[in-house]
DNA sequence: GAGAGACTGAACCATTAGGTTCACTATAGC
DNA sequence: GCTATAGTGAACCTAATGGTTCAGTCTCTC
């Protein structure tokens, strides 16, 4: 079942590259500024292997941009990130504020 | 590997949930109002019982709460339920826009 | 009070996800 | 040129996820 291939959208693969506290944790690392590969990994004690697929699930995600610059591969934050899932979270949170607003009024 | 047990905060537990397709779509139906599990489900062609399990993790997350009155579960958005993550992507969501305004300063 | 309807929980199943190791490629630096 | 370093990809493993069915329970409604 589930045949939807569907083509994922950018936002779809942003909100499934932050359901994983690793992921997370490597955007907020990013945020102080870029980081390699070995950077990023050596603070979890993981493989480059395992980093490196987090990396690429973030890239795929634009929620991170990199640049291999010799042996290194450069990662850091994308511009404007965060635009897409910040778009349809506040769409949400508006009725959820009409929720409270209404709450003492039965 | 991997025993960090240590209790999944709200925050976490929010970003696992709105991973999902289906979770988004439900928070999006019940933006428009509460809704059953039957109701919930309908849409989906889902067994009440995968529904059910779907509004189990929203509640856990603290983005839906729900109420039984009768055999029925009235599900509807939380107050305040995106404040958490919102609250997370903002910080990161500034370095982000730092990167692009640096951008043409190299 | 009997039957239908709405949900619930337990058990199960298939796929995905997060991680590893191993073998390999490509630079960097002496 | 040699060796160490940084990253990569393929293959594999395990646990978690998203779903199901089946067998209840509880509540309407006639």
């Amino acid at each position: 079942m589930n045949l939807m291939v569907q083509s994922l959208t950018t936002v779809d693969r942003a909100f499934a590259a932050l359901a994983d506290p690793t992921r997370r944790a490597v955007l907020e690392r990013l945020g102080g500024g870029s980081a390699t590969i070995s950077e990023l990994a050596e603070p979890f004690a993981m493989s480059l292997t395992g980093m490196k697929k987090h990396v690429r699930l973030l890239e795929e995600a634009e929620l991170v941009t990199t640049e291999k610059v010799g042996r290194v591969r450069r990662c850091m934050l994308a511009p404007y990130a965060f635009e897409g899932i910040t778009t349809w979270l506040q769409r949400l949170d508006r009725f959820a504020q009409v929720v409270e607003r209404t709450k003492g009024e039965r």
